[in-house]
DNA sequence: ACACAAACGAGAGCAGTGCTCTTGCTTTGG
DNA sequence: CCAAAGCAAGAGCACTGCTCTCGTTTGTGT
């Protein structure tokens, strides 16, 4: 590969990004890497994906690979991080597209476009929001790109009870400290009682998703996507969204 | 097993049910198989779960567990009918516990036992709720264990809106076909605004539980019984329930 | 009571896996 | 210009699911 290129980055090249020509090498094979799994991930999904056989398709024997990822769950890792971020830029962009508009308008087209993402990539989805890999355990840089869906959420609750405050039913005195403590970390200018319902519509969210993607809706409910816009609308209203 | 028992276990044995003591021992060792397949689950995970290292376990070849299961994927939808059957008692049994009570009681109860099932088995409840087997699809054996839960709540709310009827939320028109076909296969006597919102519900449930049982509530919720607790007596609210 | 067929356990073997280690070659930087 | 680092390839280890064959045990119809 990359022959082509007029090469020779020169003694100084730029000072920045790529030190050189094999360190464009470098990251052009870990993402050839990653397209092929992502490739066979859809497939045949996760537990049948095989570093050997991505080596294969690509050429290169199954040791080389190891130069790129050190083991068969750093490549998951790595396209787990990416699932999360393909799913959180696919939220966003809806998310402005609709910017504008009133915050039902907002939350719904999020909650769409988390479920759209989801029926079109299951197994990616599956990575992330199924059973999570037997040993493994998502290491820190998973946190950010996990986080994007649910920050966009609390923006969206935050611009509407700004100003405004909207009824919130009280909390029961078991879950006072605790919602205070949630609300403190995840977003300080709304009130406990807010946070805690928007927290738990959050998982909610994941669960009409999962339970689509997941099959459980199989032989139940057919016509989906009304339903799910109306299960999502009535989230939007337990978190105190209204029209307008 | 094997060796020390004192065998010969005689000519004609019991008339009933197991035709002989052939079918006994082959009853007998599926069970020891399956016991040790689900030990090596809840510690390893349904993706290591591995036939020969559960025969080696047993003191016989692999090969032979061929003869009770024909292979892998079949000692893992025994696996599954199993833990949807002891997801299901579960909950019947902590319904009957306060049959008598008022429905929210009843219905946390329910929800209640889900969560405390999966926390104690995360396994088998990742292999129920979880992302399904790649190549893999539930037989029809599945359904009735798989649906012991739905049912459950299913009767709660039915109980709670005989005779008198509760405010429904009116449904948007795009899912009323839907809402009275699901209404008419899974509970015709309750009015499709309802039935409706109880589907969600149902699958809300089981995003709280999942979010919790794989990890995605750490570092957020931290004190997640009276989390919990609040969700559900949410959820049990927007089904129609009240005390009393 | 005997014989035949089905069920069974053991073993060898095939193709595939993740991963390690060693061997040479190429690029890079001092 | 040369040593050091990066790289691909191959052999090899321990493991997996699964198949096939071969004697043996067990249950049953005659």
């Amino acid at each position: 590969m990359s022959s082509s290129t007029h090469d020779t980055p020169g003694r100084a090249g730029v000072p920045g990004t790529p030190r050189g020509a094999r360190a464009r090498a470098r990251i052009e094979v870990t993402e050839a890497i990653k397209d092929e799994a992502r490739r066979q991930l859809a497939v045949d999904g996760a537990a049948k994906l095989s570093l050997r056989a991505v080596a294969r398709e690509l050429g290169m024997v199954s040791s080389a690979l190891y130069r790129y990822f050190p083991s068969r769950d750093d490549l998951l890792t790595a396209l787990i991080i990416d699932a999360y971020d393909s799913l959180g830029e696919t939220a966003e962009t809806a998310h402005d597209a609709v910017a504008d508009a009133g915050p039902v308008r907002r939350w719904t087209a999020v909650c769409e476009a988390v479920r759209a993402w989801a029926l079109a990539h299951p197994h990616e989805y599956a990575l992330i929001y199924g059973s999570p890999v037997p040993g493994y355990t998502a290491p820190r840089t998973t946190v950010p790109p996990a986080a994007r869906v649910g920050l966009l959420l609390i923006r969206i609750v935050r611009d509407a009870h700004r100003g405004q405050g909207v009824a919130k039913t009280p909390l029961p005195t078991e879950l006072r400290t605790e919602a205070e403590r949630l609300a403190a970390d995840v977003a300080p200018d709304l009130p406990p009682e807010v946070v805690a319902v928007l927290v738990a519509a959050w998982a909610e969210l994941y669960g009409l998703v999962g339970f689509e993607v997941f099959g459980q809706f199989n032989r139940i409910v057919e016509d989906r996507e009304p339903f799910f816009r109306h299960a999502v609308a009535r989230l939007a209203h337990s978190v105190g969204l209204v029209h307008g």
